[in-house]
DNA sequence: CGATGAAGTCAACGATTGATGACTTATGCT
DNA sequence: AGCATAAGTCATCAATCGTTGACTTCATCG
């Protein structure tokens, strides 16, 4: 540090990179507490430290700027690469989704935060490509079968209520539970869809 | 009929009851589509046909207004009564949430719908009392065992999931799915999570 | 030091928001 | 018919909304 610390709160050195960037981490966690309708940019401009002008001009549109920073990055090797036992998968989605902390998105996994604004197209339709196209596809392919595909999204269901009931809802046993203890219930679970029935289905 | 139909949209008779019903109708509709933030009272006047002012007048404000529309009538006799097999009742409840109409809320079960605006307080607590209290309590009494309020919310958690895969997603498979298809993968996850695990557990 | 361009601020726009109170109109009773 | 009361409308308020363009301030280079 060449100079003492200023006596009036930090005026910040002009720096576009470092402004867009914290245009984007205060839009996030508004937009994950409050939804999109639910919040003003000035009231992000202002987290910002900067003026509501500036998401204009580095976004161009409120939708613009939602859509870059609430997305959903889908975990690089989860689903390709070597296949690996599908629970294992499932643990490793079931920590993401549901136990993760995102702190980054106000402690909810961003599937959740887009289901707040799922009304929107634009957000709706990201939400089902990211879900489906992304995370459900290799599933269904893996478990074969000929309901191969309804399975699959019946683990995605799973995991994604579990998500909802954990953070959205706060239900008390969900919230209060180990990663461990769920991951044996959930590994069960998976095991059910995963393995053909011993006896006949009908 | 006394009288022929009249030439201009019919002015509709004053009748206290009758608007009160319809702007209520109108308020499910536009709040399950458009969620709270989204949903302008005008809005919702226009559609009954009435001015907004009326919406004060009737419920006091727009929260009000929400609270009456939006809410979640649990089923008698679901959870209490005789005592069914369990798998009997989350047939109803999956018919229930995930596969029912519910064309008053525009398609979507109440829970579904009170979840896109459940960042307010008041929505969120509501949904989890409705939820927790309303349909999993007994559940996991019926249940039984250590972690029985634990394997309770697994079941919520997979049938709201479902209902958000099913309606608010749009996932492909669920979404064509008929409703023996989907019961007979269902019961036998609960059946997973109801028996004792016939082998050791830890 | 002085100029240049970018980074940021300010003021304002038109539209819409929830909400209020005064006003008008229709209905029902006598 | 005429009056009283309730049902419904209208105009309007103060705030806030997303968005724009002109303006100011800072950093950098010659």
């Amino acid at each position: 540090m060449t100079e003492a610390a200023p006596s009036a709160p930090s005026p910040r050195r002009r720096d576009r990179a470092a402004t867009r960037a914290a245009l984007l981490e205060a839009a996030r966690l508004r937009f994950s507490r409050q939804g999109f309708d639910g919040t003003g940019v000035r009231e992000i401009a202002a987290d910002a430290g900067v003026d509501a002008a500036l998401v204009f001009r580095y976004f161009g549109s409120k939708e613009k700027l939602y859509a870059e920073a609430v997305h959903v990055e889908i975990p690089q090797g989860l689903t390709d690469g070597p296949p690996r036992p599908l629970t294992r998968v499932t643990d490793e989605l079931l920590y993401d989704v549901v136990f993760g902390d995102w702190e980054k998105f106000d402690g909810e996994h961003p599937l959740l935060v887009m289901l707040r604004s799922a009304h929107r197209p634009a957000v709706r339709d990201q939400l089902r490509d990211r879900l489906c196209d992304g995370y459900l596809r290799d599933f269904a392919e893996r478990l074969g079968g000929g309901d191969a595909a309804l399975r699959a999204e019946l683990i995605g269901a799973l995991l994604l209520g579990m998500g909802v009931m954990r953070s959205v809802v706060g239900s008390p046993a969900l919230t209060e539970a180990t990663f461990d203890e769920t991951r044996l219930l959930v590994a069960r679970l998976v095991r059910t869809l995963t393995e053909p029935r011993a006896d006949g289905v009908g």
